[in-house]
DNA sequence: AAACCGTGGTC
DNA sequence: TGACCAAGGTT
């Protein structure tokens, strides 16, 4: 750490000044020209944003932000939500847990702290859903206190400013070291978000653009010749694949028979079709008696941890009946996209075998 | 501490 | 086309 080039000052100097004029528009964002003029952001947008962005990308963050801060524009309105309307609303975003840690967090807003976010990393950590990424996020953006953020795009930034050829996850405590060191007193909000957008536009996983980087200077990596092959992870483990069987049983008035998932894993707390256990091999369980029919084709989808194969089956729900699990949903109250990804999957196989 | 937890885009 | 990747957190 003798490297002048590399102290405190010079990296978040060059920094700043790149995203004076290259900062992204981002919906949850106050521009640096804005937050010069004194304009604060709203922490309530701030936490929402840094959850949904959650190992998700601004694309996919993008749409889902609207829709939140419309329908909830304030942390009290979210924790008055509905807890099916909440998990609706999530649907096709991924890491459910998320959405349930989000409701809990909001009621503790509301419910012990009188509705507004606490400014220290600390008190920010104990709420649900907040790690220490999130919490030093919120820090340093909502509440302009010098935190230093490790997210994957500073861990890119450092390792490649400091050349660390280190693998991930073991290099972590180094590079939080190392991006503490640059962290500066002033403007701390801006710059964590400046190391972001940097990570996230000029200094990219594959092919990063040193040419036109802020930091090719005092970059070591550029220098080594090391900087596309960096940072170094630890290979991952490969997929299984598992295989299951849902049911769709649909009455002639357009009602379905859905479920509750149980909150805690895969998909928890969200609605699916009643169906088998997902293993080696597909065990039939339909919900009740009847003529199953299966479709042509079948779902492929892919979860963090391993590859799903499902078939559909299909039936006719019958007018009256009280199925011993799962909920019939009318035609009004059910909206294919509540449904998660997988789930949604195979009603669309069924509903383009029928068009 | 290592496993678990989604999805869509990209090359 | 399959593996990698994205503003990680929880257990």
């Amino acid at each position: 750490m003798r490297d002048p080039d590399l102290e405190a000052g010079p990296v978040a100097d060059a920094l700043l000044a790149w995203y004076d004029a290259h900062a992204r528009d981002l919906p949850w964002r106050v521009s640096p020209a804005e937050r010069a003029l004194g304009v604060r952001p709203d922490p309530y947008r701030v936490w929402l944003s840094e959850v949904m962005l959650q190992q998700t990308t601004v694309a996919a963050v993008r749409a889902y932000f609207h829709r939140f801060t419309t329908l909830w524009p304030d942390v009290t309105a979210l924790a008055a939500a509905e807890d099916g309307t909440v998990m609706g609303e999530w649907a096709g975003l991924g890491y459910y847990a998320r959405a349930r840690n989000l409701l809990k967090c909001a009621r503790r807003v509301v419910s012990d702290l009188d509705g507004r976010f606490p400014d220290s990393p600390e008190a920010l950590r104990l709420l649900p859903g907040i790690g220490p990424y999130t919490a030093a996020a919120i820090a340093a953006i909502a509440f302009d206190r010098p935190e230093t953020v490790l997210d994957g795009n500073v861990e890119r930034v450092m390792a490649r400013l400091h050349d660390i050829h280190t693998p991930l996850p073991g290099a972590k405590p180094e590079l939080t070291a190392r991006a503490a060191t640059h962290t500066p007193t002033t403007r701390p909000g801006d710059y964590a978000q400046a190391v972001m957008d940097l990570g996230a536009t000029i200094c990219t996983p594959k092919s990063p653009a040193c040419g036109i980087c802020p930091l090719r200077a005092p970059c070591r990596a550029r220098a080594a010749g090391t900087a596309a092959e960096l940072p170094k992870k630890t290979p991952k483990k490969p997929k299984p694949t598992r295989r299951g069987i849902v049911y769709l049983a649909r009455r002639d008035d357009g009602a379905v028979l859905l479920e509750r998932r149980p909150d805690k894993g895969l998909l928890g707390g969200m609605l699916g079709w009643p169906g088998s256990e997902w293993g080696e091999t597909a065990q039939e369980r339909p919900p009740f008696a009847a003529q199953w029919d299966t479709l042509a084709g079948e779902v492929r989808h892919t979860f963090t941890h391993f590859h799903l194969i499902l078939t559909v089956k299909t039936a006719p729900l019958p007018d009256r009946m009280n199925p011993e699990t799962g909920e019939i949903i009318t035609a009004a109250g059910f909206r294919p996209s509540d449904l998660p990804t997988v789930m949604r999957k195979a009603y669309d196989l069924w509903r383009d075998g029928v068009a």
